[in-house]
DNA sequence: TTTT
DNA sequence: TTTT
């Protein structure tokens, strides 16, 4: 049977992408995103659970995340699951589950745009403002009721 | 083979969302998402194409959608493609593709919050409100020089 | 706030696959995706429903898919959804949702393998034969008892 | 911004799947995946990387994985990624990315069925055999000449 | 019929 | 217009 490996997630920067280039002149930027889920147990708490995800973005990719994004930035990430391995100076062996990105999109910022892995056609995209609300920001208390407003 | 149906759309309502409820109490909101590509052609002219794209939700995510959004807000739809059927008065057949909603997140605006579908546990989450952009947001001529800024 | 248009879908050609080449030199190659869903109802009654879907693929892609695959065979296809619009010879504007290939993989047969779009790297992949299943294939009255088999 | 957390991920069983019940009676089925990926480097040789990927599954899932997969077996999870933390005896934090199934497909065997979560309405399918391959199995040498075949 |  |  094929296989398939696809991920996507959209979350904020924990720290400032470091960038790097290879020898051979392959730009590489490594950032951990934030992802977050909130959610209702069963005996109704409010909880949050955190996913600190490492990416690796590669060429053209990494330049632009690394040239516009910070700490705290929101991206969204689409690529695959890698499991990365090292030995440690003590020779045990080690590995790590990571994404690489493959394409991503800047999200939520006054202007957002997107761009695509080195592997791609490099159509880079220039996008527009974000749109206004027009309705007003819901809450948990929005509309003076004691509701159980969904976010 | 087994099948398998997944959709993940993230766009701008083009209209207020059209709420109503059936009369065995399931509600259903309907609206359409304009969803944007920018690309570079490769006579290197920018374009931009949307497609608008017709969803269903239902029960609780029906409700809301339809309580929360407007025209022009952003929503981020998990959901399957479904191909509605009909037949005119004339009695001729017609179908059209469209976009069932399984869950969505409201995104990118002050607070930002997802609902699951009916069929979900119904565990809906409260979020934080959105990072602070640390760097400049950029533009074209972002930094003085005519670069060919990815975005 | 940026767009994402994402769908990954996994179904059955209806038919053998049409391919044209443009006077560019574009290959085009189209087909349609039967894709199920089972599901019970409340009553507990067996439906299934089809979606028939139809998508676009270009250039290296286009050639593999019109030269290995035929109707009924089994594909995944990851891409997108465009809105196909033309003029009726009456003048009347028309349009159609439909997916636009990026990537697919041949799933199910002996060998499966993938492709990538004319876009990406072009980085094909060759693949194994499908793993033995080494249970035994589980049907509704799978182990005596008149148990409810949940596919 | 709101947060997103998809993987979508088709491989193979390395081992038979582990079931346990907790205390409260919750069925939880852990299992790793193997993902293959192919690809040809810059010099054009042929690779393959695996990536083993732990996953969690919960509920009825649970109980379908455990008792239809063993070793080998071929499915499509899709769920979300999870940082697993713990401490070692020695008092270290341990943290460790890995997937929870929120639904699956059974794929490419004789028989294919599919399962939704715990959390879902548990609307369990009943699916057809594959289809029959009516073009005959590519292989890198498939017709005779040297071409490239791409899979 | 269209959003940003 | 339809696949399994």
């Amino acid at each position: 049977m094929a296989s398939f490996n696809k991920v996507i997630i959209m979350g904020n920067l924990v720290a400032a992408p470091e960038m790097r280039v290879t020898p051979g002149g392959m730009s590489i930027c490594k950032f951990t995103l934030a992802v977050n889920r909130q959610f209702t147990t069963k005996e109704g708490e409010q909880r949050e659970e955190v996913a600190f995800i490492d990416v690796d973005s590669f060429g053209r990719s990494a330049e632009v995340i690394s040239k516009y994004l910070s700490k705290g930035s929101p991206i969204l990430v689409e690529g695959r699951l890698r499991l990365d391995k090292w030995e440690t100076p003590q020779g045990e062996k080690r590995s790590k589950l990571m994404v690489v990105c493959e394409t991503f999109k800047f999200v939520g910022g006054r202007e957002s745009g997107s761009g695509e892995s080195d592997n791609s056609d490099e159509s880079y995209e220039r996008s527009a403002p974000p749109p206004r609300q027009t309705k007003s920001t819901p809450t948990a208390s929005d509309d003076g009721i004691d509701e159980d407003v969904p976010f």
